[in-house]
DNA sequence: AAACTAATTGTACGATCGTTCGTACAACTT
DNA sequence: AAGTTGTACGAACGATCGTACAATTAGTTT
């Protein structure tokens, strides 16, 4: 498996830039991708500002490198755990419940990465503002394949809306009031939605 | 009416703050309360950096003042048109109702400030992000509240939880994605919530 | 008209921002 | 062994940040 490189220069590259993303990626769902700075990475990470600089050779491609990194934690964190089930109404559950986990377990110390950065840039333009909208799309329209793969739900895209709703919801509750309710509140909520969504779902799990 | 005061000088700076703070909250709803500079906002206005900075002493205190006034451009768009009407679902649903046109019709350009503005501090320490805590329980007490004034909602708490999900949903899809579908999809959405509490409101309604 | 007060301005400061440059050194190639 | 490549570094740049303070302008009071 991997490439057959062998490099020991580049592999240490490569080591050093996985971890200035992974503190990036962390600091950005604190702070915000502009709240990001190369200096105070360097700092902490106590390599060199230019160090730091060299790898990404602008502020704008290390915000973009960020929102990459951030998204590969994401896919390996909620949506292939599901992907073992086959489509249906488990797989969606699945996939809700490892969001909801996601969140709460904080795998970025600020919560959901996404939830911080697309509401940082969604009014802006650019490029940064460009790509988390596309994750963001991409998020979105994966929820509503899987949703719709259960045939008795009758308006995909309503329901799909009104899950993520609630998830998001769950996320900016529980981070700005530490309110540790807000994710049982979610999954009611989700519960709900699922059994109206569909009678017949309701009655297939009892 | 009001004070007694007809000092033109501090009439003229009132009429200052007052104007920068609103240009601040529009700043704010777009690139957030960090992205709101001092020199930026002097360049704007045409006025001096220092005078700027002499209205508020201190940059806290400036992000302070324009969470404060956003608040109260919220208040008289979104709460007061809804106190017109006796507690029950009437006014609720004038309540949500003026939310989504408060944020639909981008009475912020970046469209709902306080969605803005939470998720940059929601995950901080300080006096910005207690102050949007507190608006932003203040806004969630009142809505349960008004849930709670409808006879027929049996867990007040939980509605609306899934209520304000659905409007911060759409402010949310609209924002980043120019969906205009967005806000109808929460109206759906908000319909079906409010009739799925309590079938008697459903049938009081037709 | 003079004294006073409040809003606004101009100038300057230290810190930090993103960025550029030349250099040092380890690792790979020949 | 000599030459090349890639990562990391330190120093410096112009710009902008928030902040400080004295000078100025405009309006009020005596």
């Amino acid at each position: 498996m991997g490439g057959v490189k062998v490099d020991g220069r580049v592999e240490r590259g490569e080591q050093t830039r996985r971890l200035i993303l992974r503190r990036a990626a962390e600091i950005a769902s604190v702070e915000g991708l502009e709240g990001l700075s190369i200096g105070r990475l360097a700092t902490e990470l106590e390599v060199s500002k230019s160090g730091v600089f060299a790898h990404f050779g602008s502020k704008e491609e290390l915000q973009l490198a960020t929102v990459r990194a951030a998204a590969a934690i994401f896919v390996a964190q909620v949506v292939e755990p599901a992907l073992v089930l086959p489509p249906g109404l488990a797989r969606l559950e699945r996939l809700l419940d490892g969001w909801l986990a996601y969140s709460e377990n904080r795998t970025f110390p600020g919560g959901c990465f996404f939830y911080a950065v697309q509401a940082e840039f969604d009014a802006r333009h650019g490029r940064v503002r460009d790509a988390i909208a596309g994750y963001g799309r991409q998020w979105s329209d994966y929820v509503r394949e899987t949703v719709a793969a259960i045939p008795e739900v009758a308006d995909p895209d309503q329901l799909a809306f009104e899950l993520i709703a609630f998830l998001e919801m769950a996320n900016a509750q529980s981070v700005l009031h530490d309110d540790p309710h807000a994710y049982s509140r979610a999954r009611v909520a989700v519960r709900n939605g699922l059994a109206q969504a569909g009678a017949a779902v309701s009655a297939t799990r009892r």
